[in-house]
DNA sequence: ATGAAAGCGCTAACAA
DNA sequence: TTGTTAGCGCTTTCAT
């Protein structure tokens, strides 16, 4: 069968008795005082209703010189899906929050190296001529800057490089780490380790020292080999770190993870050990992208992901859509919150105390 | 910083010094015999190259009546991202392949029930003008056939309607089974059950048959208590069944799962009943999509959902670009193989035998 | 071998 | 309040 002629506003123009512009007018709906008749607009709403009448948006683009698609860059990531949840996680909802606002979404490096390095990223963005840009955990500030220069709106996730100024959505990630750490202590542990990433980004030391202070304030140790600070927030990482803890002469009774990789990275450990959780170590981890699909469900510090992906669309459509200019670099923070599952109990009798 | 002007191919005309008709004709190499000077073709490429040029999509778009863009339709999926992975990670594929090929991909149902339901869904193609459709384990065949009967090049992936007849890429489950059954027996083991879809779809079929036909083949007793037909491949399936599996009185040594969501549902039983794999049962799984990453890392059969993905959009590809109605309704039905990883080993000494 | 011109479907400035 | 008109950037006849 061949593919039936769609139907255009002339269409609809013809049906409605009127020129094809006025249909356009009534359909844009641009200062809809005075413009238009209401009998004109009633009589066109009803001929694009019947004719199922849907804009043509290579036209539209073409016109409004927008093309209506946002691109997002994600953390460099060739690898198993399990290695990368956030990036996954993020790039699912911000295509749903895209179509909520009737854009669309490419993802800047669905071709390995294509479009990542900083000069490839610039030509991709431009080939498709993109309206705005998210970046989730940029490399490099020059990435960033480059974007920004070429004229485009940009937005980034989580880890932004604060050296390029954009706005930017983060996360309060003490919030819920201390929630995470009165809901150990409340359970009786004071022997409480840290297994996270050792960079300087302010996103791995918020949770470092979010973590830290938490402690501080319940009077709790923190000895330097209870702190495992890994390069990388790679599972693999994570395993090792735990195995490395797992030998101490003064084990933790609890371990407070970083992500969900590294608290996958510490379940393997454990099971390597033949040990288990919450039994021998209870365990809480960070993101809550599949802490709960875990054996057991992990204890978990929640992103609100589906939160940072609205904020970012919608910053980025405000921009497009404002009469240009007015465009503050305004960011956002958002909270983080604790679940209490299965990962977590009493620390064992016999554990001694800090 | 104001967005620059684009380049068109009106500016590469103008250095070249050629008409803006001759860059396109050179652009598109269409019949490149005889058609521009050779002089002439140089000079447009270097003038192109210098003013990194790039053709605007919408306008072309606009012009050739294609939008270059794929619609991929995945399984239904609100949950988190460890209940659909296969859906998931196709999705991630199918986005490199298309890109490959100077394609784009569009969700369907990025928002959710927007385009699904089956009159959305045909809206929602046809106002993306969309040129071709990629299922996954779409639901009904109704669903697939108004697609079809829009005129739209659809290929289904590894679920197929078989009753909307359009091109299928299958995989061919039995044989990595094979291979997964032989690798358990070789160790030892007599007594395996398996847990998967009870379904009668040739997808779930295939693999509950598979599995009967290899432990047959080496004359093994597969007692109905052993076969644990589940109604969804849910994790939660996976656990329950895996709990029931337990109980009985006469326990399997190893268990065939045919899924990967559905082998961590057994993991997560595994663990509540305080055992392990594979000590206390060795574990194989279907998909390989998070196999790997689980604690133990899970021997499992692999689906080439990369060759799958690449497939799909190659078929789509040539539809499209074939002049029109050579196209028959050609499938491709993939290996699967099988890699054995941490989860199984030699059942203990004191197992009775089967 | 090359250029001129039409037109894809739409928006927006301008006329009426 | 409505219609006419001029493109947006490209591909593709059709002349030359």
């Amino acid at each position: 069968m061949a593919r039936a002629r769609a139907v255009t506003s002339t269409d609809v123009a013809r049906r409605a008795g009127v020129s094809q512009a006025t249909v356009s007018v009534v359909l844009n709906g641009t200062r809809s005082t005075s413009r238009v008749s209401d009998a004109t607009r009633r009589r066109v709403l009803a001929a694009a209703a019947e004719l199922d009448y849907a804009p043509h948006p290579a036209a539209q683009a073409l016109r409004r010189q927008r093309s209506g698609v946002i691109a997002f860059v994600p953390e460099a990531r060739r690898g198993p899906l399990a290695e990368h949840p956030v990036s996954h996680q993020l790039s699912v909802q911000i295509a749903a929050a895209a179509i909520r606002r009737g854009y669309h979404v490419v993802e800047a490096n669905a071709e390995p190296a294509s479009a990542r390095a900083s000069d490839k990223l610039v030509g991709f963005l431009a080939s498709r001529r993109v309206d705005g840009v998210i970046f989730y955990a940029p490399g490099t500030a020059a990435e960033v800057r480059r974007v920004v220069e070429r004229g485009l709106p940009v937005v980034q996730l989580l880890r932004p490089q604060i050296a390029a100024a954009t706005p930017a959505i983060t996360v309060d990630a003490a919030l819920g780490i201390a929630a995470a750490v009165d809901h150990l202590v409340g359970l009786g542990h004071r022997r409480i380790a840290f297994l996270g990433h050792g960079g300087p980004h302010p996103i791995d030391r918020a949770r470092r020292e979010g973590f830290a202070a938490a402690l501080a304030r319940h009077g709790l140790p923190l000895p330097g080999e209870w702190v495992r600070a890994v390069a990388s927030y790679a599972i693999e990482e994570g395993r090792r770190a735990v195995h490395a803890l797992l030998a101490l002469p003064a084990r933790p009774t609890a371990l407070f993870a970083a992500s969900d990789t590294l608290a996958l990275g510490a379940l393997h450990a454990l099971h390597e050990a033949r040990l288990r959780a919450p039994d021998n170590l209870s365990l809480v981890s960070y993101d809550d992208v599949f802490a709960a699909q875990l054996p057991p469900p992990l204890s978990c510090v929640v992103q609100p992901l589906e939160e940072v992906a609205e904020g970012a669309v919608a910053i980025l459509a405000a921009r497009l859509e404002r009469p240009e200019g007015c465009a503050g670099a305004e960011g956002l923070v958002l909270p983080t919150r604790f679940v209490a599952r299965g990962s977590t109990q009493a620390p064992p009798r016999d554990a001694p105390a800090a």
